[in-house]
DNA sequence: GCTTTTTACTTAAACGTTTAAGTGAATAAA
DNA sequence: TTTATTCACTTAAACGTTTAAGTAAAAAGC
């Protein structure tokens, strides 16, 4: 039994073979001036031995690290979660290794795991930009440190560089049409703080479609709640619930979801009834909440996937132009039941 | 402005100050020979002229990457991203980096990414082994290299180290309890196929409460689903929602309840009337789902830190023996429509 | 006033790879 | 046969740190 466990580095491989270590790392590396006899030989070895390349030596050498950062908000969100399985799935292929990276939403913590990576400790980043963002001199510096940046979902216009998002505008548009279609004609968005990119555009979308339907928007229809789940965000929906009485909402975010059904549940509103909801999210227990919420879906692993392609495209061999590469996948109107009359019918409609 | 972004190294900043690369590299890990003036001046010009230790250089040299990795069998699962949460809540305030390995419950994935980390990628692991994991070789050669491993959630007796989890026997045990309390005869375990502990100890707690309760769990009281959200899921619990007629489920995976929950739909049951049904599930949308769903609350932010907290005690100084430490938190059975007679009372009840 | 200790540095080796440049033997070209 | 080329390696430098060992000057001890 080989089961030599203690670590064993290169020169001791090339010592148990008779070679030099130059000879091993090429053969490991398929280098051309390596016979095929001895190419065998040394991967036998290497698999015999249980030789694994010190990573860092590697790193430091080569100047690369095989390793991406995934930097976004938060990870208790299906649209993340998804999209870091979406990553995975071709970051795993290429054999390349992910690091994450969480801001919570604060641009000091974003500005900060970012200055790290001046380090050389990864050779890309995927990242969804945090909502407090507004600086982005330390994602514009880190790209002039010559570290390639793909956005994915959220993006930042300022930064010219690839982005992977899903029509924002469009999907609160027809989101919110299809509320006015269904018979609201006091439609409330709820939303988060913060100045990205997304929550912009939906908020855009919104006001569009109630303009488009003849319904002004006042500014007591919109409300503002802290970015993730919280007792707070109950509280502020059901007070606007009671305040402006709305009989539709959009929401901007999951977690508001669950808030939202709370609050009305609380202000003892019934959904669809009293008040129809859409929500932005890739929940799976959609279709099983009560009642079933009508969905905005995002082709969360497709972005994930799609981004990860780009970056990888562009770390193996330069030849995409990162800064003209702009994906935009399309999202979904799930219709169900928190949107309908009676409260029971399900249909698909692509945006 | 010292908007020097092209890369500096330390040489080039000792060049800059007069002094010896070795002066810089002890004054900014505050070795006690270096003057506090010094220190000072090297703080200041590394701060001014944007200088970050090259990770791979010091990786190299010390042997230690400030790295760990988590390794898990899936992301999109409320008890896994906020177990990330809980293990990046300490991770980051370390300084440490998270790389993020899924296994999907493979056992050769899950061999290939220990096998990497014989590298010297990494200084720890935290992990969750995949349900198709059997023969555990993989992660005792890793150990014996020296890696620290701690457990969470998902543990493995043969390997001696430290685990955080949950007391999953006395969670099913009470869950299914609960469903006999509420007047359930013929109750059914719908879990996934695999070798996890986790699994095999809500079985267990499964199967002693019913005898407990002097019902005789009989094969086909037991249906095991793939561990991933599917419709095959769907049509599983639905064949034996038909064939079995059981009045009572207890789920063992978060994405069984929605998988259940349609399936009663299809099958046109009743929830809780005609079948009572307990998840293991952290999920934020279960109070409001059709109807309120009854679940198996997790500690897994809580887990996920203290598991994290473990392996850095351990690798800062190593005090501890990572093989006495074994931690299981309480879960919490929350109590609500899905088990309820009438279907809207809501309480809770620790384990 | 001479020795010892302390202070604040520097020198240089080492970490484990990768790779440009070199080499000697075999083969091909002339 | 001589020269050029190819093949299959080896040598050694380099990547950017950390750190053990060394040193010269200042301070302390006697």
């Amino acid at each position: 039994m080989d089961d030599d466990t203690q670590k064993i580095n290169m020169k001791a491989l090339a010592k148990a073979l008779n070679l030099s270590t130059a000879t091993i790392s090429k053969a490991l590396r398929d280098s051309y001036d390596i016979s095929e006899a001895t190419k065998i030989k040394v991967r036998e070895a290497a698999e015999r031995l249980n030789y694994v390349a010190n990573a860092y030596a590697s790193g430091l050498r080569s100047h690369q690290s095989n390793t991406i950062a995934i930097v976004i908000p938060e990870i208790a969100d299906s649209f993340f979660s998804q999209a870091i399985n979406g990553i995975e799935s071709v970051a795993g292929n290429k054999k390349y290794h992910a690091l994450i990276y969480l801001t919570h939403d604060s641009y000091e913590r974003e500005a900060a795991i970012l200055n790290e990576f001046t380090s050389g400790r990864v050779d890309g980043l995927l990242m969804s930009v945090a909502s407090s963002t507004l600086d982005t001199a330390h994602i514009g510096k880190l790209q002039k440190a010559g570290i390639p940046i793909v956005f994915f979902d959220r993006d930042c216009r300022q930064i010219p560089t690839a982005s992977v998002t899903t029509d924002d505008f469009n999907s609160a548009y027809n989101a919110t049409c299809h509320l006015i279609k269904q018979g609201c004609k006091n439609i409330s968005l709820i939303t988060v703080q913060g100045h990205v990119s997304i929550f912009l555009a939906r908020k855009d979308g919104f006001r569009r479609a109630l303009e488009a339907g003849g319904i002004t928007p006042l500014p007591s229809n919109f409300v503002y709640c802290p970015n993730k789940y919280s007792d707070e965000s109950i509280k502020l929906i059901g007070n606007h619930l009671n305040e402006v009485q709305p009989d539709g909402l959009l929401l901007t975010v999951e977690h508001l979801s669950t808030a939202a059904y709370l609050a009305a549940e609380e202000v003892k509103l019934s959904i669809p009834n009293d008040i129809k909801i859409v929500c932005f999210t890739n929940q799976i227990t959609a279709p099983v909440l009560n009642p079933s919420l009508t969905t905005v879906q995002q082709p969360a692993f497709a972005m994930g996937q799609k981004a990860a392609e780009l970056l990888f495209e562009y770390l193996s061999h330069k030849y995409i132009q990162l800064e003209k590469e702009h994906l935009v996948l399309p999202s979904m109107l799930v219709v169900r039941g928190s949107t309908s009359p009676t409260s029971d019918n399900k249909k698909l409609t692509q945006l």
